[in-house]
DNA sequence: ACCTGAACACCGTTCAAGT
DNA sequence: ACCTGAACACCGTTCAAGT
């Protein structure tokens, strides 16, 4: 047929059926990706650069939807967690791209406007703009290894050794299956990562010349 | 020559071999490996199954000298800080393994003994059972984005538009360059989740039956 | 401009053949 | 048992040829 009329491609329809494919496959090869747009392997090239520019287009497309998702006019500990919960949502929701994207890098410009909500909240909660970015990094450290966890195959309670390691084999008998022992382990650590923020605010305060004190504070 | 009378090849040094090429080369290829081996790429498959379990192995002397680093005989936060920041320094001197390990599992039977540690200390420090596994994933979710952080590149800060993201601008000058960026980012995390296990730890004693009172335990 | 088909340089893995 | 060399089924990418 050659060039048709109407083109066959484009951008948008490429990345979407990448995510797609990923998600049913689990993998995005160019050949697979190309059946499934009904088009020869070197028709993609026509409109991305390689596969590359794809996984970054699908990673351009979770960010949008992080954004989305992220309400900033609350209280700072609600707005980052809500950030970190949209985060790793996105990721959930399509969990074949999170080994594509874990091993690419994260930091890209979509991600400025994200970034620049995330240090205005807490600035205006009174962190010191010195720890912020830090903050931030270490929370999204923490979003990835979450989402890596999320399609982590769990520890098997049977391949434990009970005799060798018994606190282990009690420990991993009160683990909730499947998808909820994710999500537990998340919330126990966005939580505790927001508490220590909260008490590097209260100490901030006490030493700085801060809004307030940090024990009265707490009454 | 066909069979040489003393073997070429056997699993250790097909291991440590690809452990250098990963160091050197930042991937790890069959090809490549048999290159640095002086065999041919086939010669491996006598004594590994494939690329997968020479990947396994590689995780697994990660996982030894880990082990060999970490110190559980103190109080349960020191330890736990220590473990993690022996767990990300392993990574952090093979920076190419990374991206290798962070898409296969993490958990298998070799890290078992570690978790008994963790498991341990955590509950004799009076951690609820039902919630340390949890706080262990939590932790090493941390330490592995953390890892991953440590090979991405910083978001540049000439690249950031200082009119439409001004205070990320700001934010980002604060930032150290190099590897002193992503260590700091960790050190603040690491202390805010450990610290965040602390309030965490005095609230169950508050309402369960544990040793000590929050309040006065502060003083 | 946009697609096809052939081609290239890779990759991981298998397997018969040699000692 | 342990290595080689040829072979296979893949992969991402390029490029001349067609409309």
């Amino acid at each position: 047929m050659a060039r048709p009329r109407t083109p066959l491609l484009d951008r948008e329809r490429i990345v979407r059926s990448a995510l797609r494919l990923v998600d049913e496959a689990g993998d995005l090869t160019i050949p697979a990706l190309a059946g499934v747009l009904k088009v020869s392997p070197s028709a993609l090239y026509h409109h991305v650069t390689g596969r590359a520019e794809i996984v970054a287009l699908m990673r351009a497309e979770l960010v949008r939807s992080i954004g989305e998702r992220s309400l900033w006019d609350r209280p700072w500990d609600e707005a980052l967690g809500g950030w970190a919960r949209a985060y790793r949502e996105a990721f959930a929701e399509h969990p074949g791209i999170i080994r594509l994207l874990a091993t690419a890098p994260l930091a890209e410009p979509f991600m400025h406007e994200l970034y620049e909500r995330a240090v205005g909240t807490l600035e205006a909660a009174g962190f010191a703009p010195e720890d912020v970015m830090g903050m931030i990094t270490a929370l999204e450290s923490f979003i990835l290894g979450s989402a890596l966890d999320l399609v982590a195959p769990a520890v098997m309670v049977d391949a434990v050794d009970r005799v060798a390691t018994p606190r282990l084999a009690d420990a991993l008998a009160a683990v909730p299956a499947g998808r909820r022992r994710a999500d537990q382990a998340f919330e126990v650590g966005l939580a505790a990562l927001i508490a220590g923020y909260r008490t590097l605010l209260a100490a901030g305060r006490g030493r700085g010349g801060g809004a307030g004190d940090p024990i009265s504070d707490q009454a």
